[in-house]
DNA sequence: AGACTAAGTGAACTCGGTTCGCTTAACAAG
DNA sequence: CTTGTTAAGCGAACCGAGTTCACTTAGTCT
């Protein structure tokens, strides 16, 4: 049997894979389907995160029984993998029209970003395109459209988007389950702060105060803006001078 | 009981109490210790991935109990956090004296990007800097000591720095496990690419070929260059022109 | 009506992390 | 040297996760 091969979920192969058996299904017709049983499971993910997304969990959520739900799923990572890109599709919107290429841009990733922390559960699983599912690709085709229609490659446009979607997803999880406008944070980070090694870490000792209260948002303006303004040099030298 | 506080591994609070009570250990003299037990860690997750570490191999690489362990760490969650930092302590240099700033930083994220991949079990574990240890700060205090010296505001230092750990860590989360280069890879991608609906993905189907080749790497280096231009940029913000 | 097959079930099985009560060994004081 | 104290370590359990198996149920198609 050559089709025993380990397809890992969410890959290409995957996804190919699950599109091409995907009218098969629901043909006989139970209450179990596979947008069902996503939606429910996002449903956990969303109010309790990903701990409490468990098969028993969710077995009970849908009054059936765990071994049902292998009828529809392979394993708990497809699970997750259709979860997210039923999230995504369910989730992020396309930008509103008539704003420039930059204010476009800014909108996705802040866009990106707030779904992101809306659906802290997903973080951890969110992996490259080559992970994604059709939803999940649509904001990465409105970005690459508005990249090349501003001047870059497709080759470009395609480095420049991951780029972003890198950054938002990096910021996401580089500062999950951390509140750093919360006051208690705050001090606690000072204390540490000012605790580490004065040899070793002389700036950080000295300026424990002021660390503590940068929080993780301004990183993410500031990497943003940063990105943005890359583009805007690389495209400014070809544009004809004012 | 006011210390059944519930501390989160890795936390600011963790950290401090951890190092309170450092020098209470190793009195009784076995042959377990914290460190032993972080660099027996380390090396499963580097040689087979964070699944592999588990309480039970990790005893039997350490030829003693599971509960033997929960003497020197209180859950698998502080293994990890632990064994993090001490990867990290041995794994990150710092950068070679002399070089101007722009080349720092770039050696910087590179380095830091060498080493996510050198240890992939790690990744899914990285967290802000609420959560490094005092051997993961080393790196950011001479990120600051740069951005301060060059005309970065603390605060302003401090994001930057920021913002260049996420993009790396991001970069690393974001294309875990998927090797670009590999050509079955690139035509799974491919086909993936070429079988979207053209109505809702039109440039993605038409550059299906192109986009399949683009590697994680090339989008590393054009966000990477794109934050070394933005501090370039707000750092010689009136150069005399030429 | 009867065969076929997908959907669903309940009870297991395996394998995680963690806890419990106990033993062992190092040290300090008498 | 003995003895009390305490940290280090042990074996066996416990609980809860994902998953599988043999079986039943209910549509669908001759």
């Amino acid at each position: 049997m050559d089709d025993a091969t380990p397809v890992r979920a969410g890959t290409a192969a995957w996804w190919l894979a699950r599109t091409e058996k995907a009218d098969d299904r629901q043909r006989r017709r139970r209450m179990l389907s596979l947008d069902l049983i996503a939606d429910t499971a996002l449903s956990v993910l969303d109010s309790e995160g990903a701990d409490a997304l468990t098969m028993r969990r969710l077995a009970h959520e849908l009054r059936c029984s765990q071994a049902a739900l292998y009828r529809h799923i392979t394993s708990r990572d497809e699970l997750v993998v259709v979860a997210m890109d039923r999230a995504v599709g369910l989730g992020l919107h396309a930008p509103p029209e008539g704003l420039g290429w930059r204010q476009t841009v800014e909108w996705q990733a802040h866009s990106f970003r707030d779904f992101l922390l809306a659906h802290p559960g997903l973080v951890a699983f969110i992996r490259g395109t080559e992970r994604l599912g059709p939803s999940s690709l649509s904001g990465m085709e409105h970005s690459l459209g508005q990249f090349i229609a501003i001047g870059l490659s497709v080759r470009e446009a395609y480095a420049t988007a991951s780029a972003f979607a890198t950054f938002v997803v990096g910021s996401v999880q580089f500062n999950m389950g951390v509140d750093t406008a919360d006051p208690d944070e705050q001090r606690l980070r000072r204390r540490l702060y000012e605790g580490l090694d004065p040899q070793r870490h002389p700036i950080m000792v000295a300026n424990a105060e002021e660390l503590s209260r940068v929080g993780s948002r301004e990183e993410f303006e500031f990497g943003l803006a940063a990105l943005l303004d890359a583009i805007e040099a690389r495209i400014t030298p070809r544009r004809p001078g004012p």
